[in-house]
RNA sequence: GCGGAAGUGGCGGAAUAGGUAGACGCCCAGGUCUUAGGAACCUGUGCUUGCAAAAGCGUGCGGGUUCGAGUCCCGCCUUCCGCACCA
């Protein structure tokens, strides 16, 4: 789009005026200057980035990273760089105020976008990412971020994924030691079976050893397990239980997915569930994301108790009520529970009510409907129905073994296969969903919690027990110990503690992600590629794309690309007994695992013999003190990754801190979600998008041409044709205004729409701040050594002050708002001071980098002014020449009084109760108080 | 249903410790300069009444505490986010 003011009244405008124009003359010049000059290196303790005379060398550190971006086809919109933006804002304030500041920006580019474009076009996905990564150092560039550019890396170069695959084979080679409740080599594992410390089943003497290796592979925290998993056919893969939505899809393409029994790559995640929530009290994360987090992990502690079948049969029930067990009238299995099998009887056992058949001749004919019926199901028609219970008597029966009750035995699909043990036992007086599976299926209810006289149906409140024999008479909390000391006395269970959390599906049918650097042997068990062969590089192929099947075609079987290039996946190797042939692993990792330990590679991006150098990490990441966790200080991110990403890139970070490899046990010390920006969009009467940049606003309605249209809200994208990209903010005002206007709309951790029409604000405050320094039409300095008179003097230093404490707390927008109020303050002065310019100038570059720099340079300094100090404010300055009370009566301004700081209480009360006197009208107050600097109330 | 965040002018937002509500910016109106203004600059701009001075009202709604509440307490409403039979 070209404005008319560009073109028609160019003529007109002042020739040293700060324009789009003027801008884009400024801009890149300094982008040339920064990295000709090295400008943002940061310099590292040691390595090769190491550089003892660096103006920063040595200093306190600061580590500060945004949560990279995938880079996508089409580039960034002005929303992309919102936390960027804030971060370089960030990061140059504290480099000004002494910091070695560490800013790095990476790639997250492996992802199913590049490969599904590779399938469509025959490109190879590797083409396709590295222009996009092209694209978007283009973008970020010309928006002048300050980033150490040694440090950038793409997840996708193969001396980037060497490290990832050799984090896959520390987990891969490690165990979960749970009396140390932390992760161990896998050597000292073997060494303990074979010194008879710890013992199997068989005897490790007597085992083959290929048992020997089953039984080793079996505690690896990486392994290999035939388990359900999300099989999706439509996108041709299985997915973690985190890519799938509650309504049973993928999140990527919204695909049907089916729970299959696959064999397939994990993670031993849930070893670390209690460490998981333990470490989120140390963190200083936004409250919401803990809370997300602990929800995820969902640990609850509880028992397993046995309850016997008729047989030989036990089964197994969590609960998080041990104390309530003599309340417990019926036991619930999952459909899919695999003791339901063996436990039906060939007849309807004396005494089976009507409604508990489902109409079936036999106990048989009943199960097997009910199986069908709810297999056929999807989670979401599971769930959609609600509170209404389902179910089927198995026939069978089992001993309750608190009181050797027998208990009807049932499956419901509101007990599910996946959690606990599968199995419940229920007490429906004090469980809500037992209560309303008895209520359908005329079971018996025993209270065994005191519950008050006017309560009826179920209750779920606290109170002392009661028809619990040896429980009578204690609180909740005292009856659940002292049954599970009794559950563990007597053999009959054990307290036990469950997380909702599954083990992490690490495995994907596609091509563009790291390969594993796994291969097989005859005995089809995996075995790892030694180090010295890392990084095991993905090859080249003609068929990017798994097999995908007909999204509804739960029967069919994964098959991977890399399977099908037979000259890769048989290999030569030798890997101890000669050469011999093995067979590749033919998964590759999700995308989660590049960004699962990047923020490590930053610190030490060249290494090729570390993944980071332990005194790169110590200085950048290391604790700083007992029980600190250490990490990045803060690191910038949407709350979409409140879940996924931080999780699993804790869950890694901790298997290397256990095994030696970092000094910190958390990545991330600090955590700050910036909001979004969103736009308008707007669509016809057919209810097509138009294109929202041509849309005008006449008598609060929309207009397209002379069409009217419906306006909505919603996010940046293409297919709501309302999209800004910063390339075209950095045309038309320049990318100091884009910066400033992006920081200046809000705080940064609000969501608030794009306004275009605003950005005008901060390119006129830029203006008015070149204006100060150069006069438009001749281009003189036109700054001066006077001195400051008192009154702007004062308002320097108040800005100076409030602008440093918004600034450590990333409060960019009230920051902007003070600078503002100096440039506004200084513009009708007769002569412009170099005392006010110079400070503001500074103040400005973090927002503005491009003209502060310019305009320090046209002040006469001859370097850049990144490491100059942030201004101080002299503290004698902020002292107000006089202060102005509001004088309140009855609660309402009634005069104004002003006096010297230094006045009296009384003299101040005085003075306001003179102010007020026509109004109090000889009324006596009957209580005046003064709050000193603030104001004076009059009570009458 | 459970958990969390948030509701302030026409709009984005400010008010950091209970103390002058609306900083700063956009829009809008009037003006200066000008052949012109859709540039720049200046002035005004919460709502209602009023020529004005001024008065009344005002931070989602209803109560409460207080000399004083956007801020604290109780009860609601709305929006957004996460989870959703987790035993």
């Amino acid at each position: 789009m070209v404005t008319m003011s560009e073109s028609e009244t160019a003529a007109d405008v002042p020739a040293f005026r700060y324009t789009a124009a003027m801008a884009n003359e400024i801009e890149p010049r300094w982008q040339q200057f920064w990295a000709e000059n090295g400008t943002f290196h940061a310099p590292n303790p040691a390595g090769d980035l190491a550089d003892p005379s660096h103006p920063r060398a040595g200093a306190p550190k600061l580590h500060v990273q945004d949560m990279f971006p995938y880079p996508s086809g089409s580039g960034l919109h002005v929303g992309h760089p919102l936390g960027y933006i804030g971060t370089d804002s960030y990061t140059r304030f504290k480099r000004m105020t002494g910091f070695n500041v560490l800013h790095p920006m990476g790639f997250d580019a492996f992802g199913l976008p590049a490969e599904q474009y590779a399938v469509q076009t025959g490109t190879h996905p590797r083409t396709t990412t590295e222009a996009n990564v092209e694209r978007y150092r283009g973008q970020l560039r010309r928006l002048g971020m300050a980033y150490d550019e040694r440090r950038s890396f793409s997840t996708t170069d193969p001396e980037y994924y060497r490290w990832t695959q050799w984090i896959f084979l520390q987990v891969f080679n490690s165990w979960f030691d749970p009396e140390l409740r932390r992760a161990r080599p896998i050597a000292e594992l073997v060494t303990e079976f074979e010194e008879g410390a710890r013992t199997a089943e068989k005897p490790w003497s007597e085992m083959s050893g290929t048992e020997r290796r089953e039984l080793i592979d079996g505690h690896r925290l990486a392994y290999v397990s035939e388990a359900p998993v999300n099989w999706c056919p439509g996108l041709g893969t299985v997915l973690a239980n985190e890519e799938v939505t509650p309504d049973g899809r993928s999140e990527r393409g919204n695909f049907p997915v089916f729970k299959r029994s696959l064999r397939q790559w994990k993670m031993r995640i849930t070893a670390y569930g209690d460490r998981l929530v333990e470490d989120l009290d140390v963190l200083d994360w936004p409250e919401p994301v803990k809370q997300m987090q602990r929800f995820w992990i969902g640990r609850s502690r509880g028992a397993h108790v046995g309850f016997p079948m008729d047989g030989d049969d036990t089964v197994q029930v969590f609960t998080t009520r041990p104390d309530t067990l003599f309340g417990a009238t019926y036991m619930v299995l999952a459909p899919e529970h695999e003791l339901v099998d063996t436990v039906v009887p060939g007849a309807w056992p004396a005494g089976t009510k009507d409604v508990w058949t489902g109409g079936h001749p036999t106990p048989e004919a009943a199960v097997a409907a009910y199986r069908a019926q709810a297999a056929a199901k999807t989670e979401e028609e599971r769930t959609a129905e609600g509170k209404v219970k389902t179910g089927v008597f198995t026939g069978a029966y089992a001993t309750n073994p608190v009181n050797g009750a027998k208990v009807p035995v049932f499956i419901a699909d509101y007990v599910l296969a996946g959690y606990g043990t599968g199995a419940i036992m229920a007490v429906p007086g004090h469980d809500e969903r037992d209560w309303d599976f008895a209520q359908t299926f005329d079971l018996p209810v025993i209270r065994t919690i005191e519950t008050p006289a006017d309560h009826e149906g179920v209750y779920t409140g606290e109170g002392a027990a009661i028809n619990s024999d040896f429980l009578n008479g204690l609180g909740v909390t005292d009856a659940k110990a002292t049954m599970i000391s009794w559950l563990e006395e007597q053999g009959h269970g054990k307290g036990a503690t469950t997380y909702r959390l599954r083990d992490w599906l690490f495995s994907r049918q596609r091509y563009w992600g790291e390969p594993f650097p796994i291969v097989y042997d005859e005995t089809g068990l995996p075995i790892a590629v030694p180090e010295s062969m890392l990084p095991v590089e993905l090859p080249d192929v003609d068929d990017f794309s798994p097999r995908t099947f007909d999204p509804n075609d739960a029967e069919s079987e994964p098959e991977t690309p890399l399977s099908r290039k037979k000259d890769w996946v048989q290999v030569e190797l030798d890997l101890g007994d000669g050469l011999k042939t093995y067979t590749r692993e033919t998964n590759t990792m999700p995308q989660w695992a590049g960004s699962c330990w990047y923020e490590l590679r930053y610190l030490d991006p060249a290494n090729s013999d570390k993944l980071v150098d332990p005194a790169n990490e110590a200085y950048w990441m290391g604790p700083r003190g007992e029980g600190d966790p250490g990490g990045v200080d803060l690191y910038v991110g949407g709350v979409e990754h409140a879940v996924l990403h931080l999780l699993y890139a804790r869950f890694w970070h901790k298997v290397l801190f256990d095994l030696g490899h970092v000094s910190s046990f958390e990545p991330f010390r600090k955590l700050y979600n910036q909001g979004y920006i969103q736009a308008y969009a707007y669509r016809d009467a057919r209810g097509f998008p138009v294109e929202a940049s041509e849309v005008v606003e006449r008598d609060g309605k929309w207009f397209h041409g002379d069409e009217e249209v419906a306006r909505e809200y919603g996010k940046m994208g293409k297919s709501l044709r309302n999209v800004v990209t910063p390339d075209e903010m950095a045309e038309q005002y320049g990318a100091d205004t884009f910066r400033v206007y992006e920081m200046a709309m809000g705080p940064l951790d609000a969501s608030r729409p794009w306004d275009t029409r605003a950005v005008i604000g901060s390119q006129r405050f830029l203006q008015r701040a070149y204006r100060l320094v150069v006069d438009e039409d001749s281009g003189a300095i036109r700054v001066g050594d006077t001195e400051l008179d008192a009154k702007t003097r004062r308002v320097l230093h108040r800005v100076i002050d409030g602008v440093r404490g918004d600034m450590e707390e990333l409060r960019f927008n009230t920051a902007i708002a003070k600078l503002i109020e100096l440039t506004n303050a200084l513009t009708p002065l007769p002569a412009v001071s170099r005392e006010a310019v110079e400070p503001l100038v500074l103040m400005m570059s973090p927002f503005a980098p491009h003209l502060a720099e310019e305009l320090w340079r046209k002040l006469g300094h001859d370097d850049t002014l990144a490491y100059a100090d942030f201004p101080v404010a002299d503290p004698a300055q902020l002292v107000a020449e006089s202060i102005t009370y509001p004088v309140q009566v009855n609660g309402k301004v009634k005069g104004r009084v002003e006096v010297a700081p230094d006045t009296t209480e009384d003299a101040v009360r005085a003075a306001a109760l003179a102010a007020v006197a026509d109004i109090l009208a000889g009324r006596e107050p009957r209580k005046v108080i003064v709050v000193k600097g603030k104001l004076v109330s009059v009570v009458v």
